[in-house]
DNA sequence: TTCGATTTGTTCGTATGTATT
DNA sequence: TAATACATACGAACAAATCGA
């Protein structure tokens, strides 16, 4: 690798980014005006829009004319247009309810810790909820968290948040997931996801393993989603929006 | 809706997608320079930086620096990088080879006049494949194709076509697949998918339904893809890449 | 191999428009 | 109304990659 000098604006989104991983700047936040950062970093307003603009790309800030450029907030609106894929065969995405089934400490199997990036046997989380769409029971998830970075949550605190997931590691915890990854299998039903899901056993779910990461690829999140075809279905559009 | 009048870099972009649209640039030529854009559209270079810098977020532009910017071209990695969601456990992307299990002219039904937007009873192409993913049997597709747009598409032609589907649909007839929605549940395999995928008789199933679009959102393909999920999954990416 | 022409990539600075407060 | 902030647009200069003479 020559490791080639950063140009000027790769400069200027590290600095933002970096400004952003260590909290210095907050979400929700606004940020320092164009020009005020164009004098910060020694660069045109032309070499921040540029650097603002790719990082508005990456769904890391928001921009809003006459008002000024934000951090990004996890609201539940947020989370509908950029993360949740769940949708109904319409094509219709409605904001889960959810409602804790179990939630323990326990230690990171081989593929937890492989995919949090902890060394296996480090302390979890985890998380069962059951999500109803339209008041029906529609998703199963069994969430794993690295404790190292939740130290004092518990069922109550999870349970009783005002926003989405995202929304509690964020606000609470300082993490903002800016990337997630999914891998869409088809599973059969065991009895107690079928009885959960009100289906017959055996009937086809899809399974959903989802790992979700902060800023500089850190895992902050990974779990297993099991979605009734029922209704609905993961909804991918490629290509421009 | 006011209907405030285009600013100059939505006029260039309407201008290159018009000339794209009507087959004036073809796939793989180059457009012209950005100066020379420049004085035809009668705005700065800035401006068509602007505008061409879009379309090539969109998937329809590619621009190479000391080269120039070409109309994209649906070569086997484009696809792999930009369509192409089916990967193994690791994670890795490969091209299925096909094989065509039937080709025949039938009629619209309901669900697929929609999608394509043709009218019920319409003719249409309907092409089942067999896709093998490091030589086992991995993928049924079912094709449905609006005869009007593929009037002289026949099954020599389809089999023997040197590339991916819609590099036949990009270089013969015109057709610059530059978005898709993907719909996915599970399902059980019946008779004869399981036989065709070499599974047992009521395995889950990945269920895909993929509605390919052209410029100006005209459809031109959808198709129900069913994928054995013994080795493979449905990959995606959320956030920056 | 070198050199020069061409093309995109980066950066600067400035002016004006539009939305918000 | 005035001040502030982002959005659009212009023009200019140099860097970096490519390609053919």
């Amino acid at each position: 690798m020559p490791a080639r000098p950063l140009t000027a604006y790769e400069r200027v989104k590290q600095g933002i980014t970096e400004a952003l991983g260590t909290g210095r700047w907050r979400h929700g936040q606004r940020i320092p005006s164009e020009p005020l950062l164009a004098r910060r970093f020694g660069v045109s307003v032309g070499t921040v829009r540029k650097a603002v603009g790719e990082l508005v790309g990456e769904n890391i800030l928001v921009r809003e004319q006459g008002r000024g450029t934000f951090v990004v907030s996890h609201t539940r609106d947020y989370m509908l247009n950029v993360f949740f894929r769940i949708a109904d065969r319409e094509g219709r995405k409605e904001l889960p309810q959810g409602t804790v089934l179990s939630f323990e400490r326990t230690k990171a199997d081989r593929e937890t810790a492989r995919l949090l990036r902890i060394a296996p046997g480090a302390r979890v989380l985890r998380v069962e909820t059951l999500l109803r769409l339209h008041d029906r029971p529609a998703v199963v998830d069994d969430i794993r968290l690295p404790l190292r970075l939740f130290p004092d949550l518990d069922e109550r605190t999870f349970a009783d948040r005002p926003g989405t997931i995202f929304g509690l590691f964020q606000s609470r915890y300082g993490l903002t997931v800016v990337r997630t990854e999914d891998f869409v299998t088809a599973a059969l039903a065991d009895d107690r996801r079928a009885a959960l899901l009100d289906l017959a056993p055996g009937a086809a779910l899809l399974h959903v393993r989802r790992t979700a990461f902060t800023y500089r690829d850190q895992p902050v999140e990974t779990r297993v989603r099991y979605v009734s075809c029922v209704r609905h279905g993961y909804l991918n559009v490629l290509g421009k929006p």
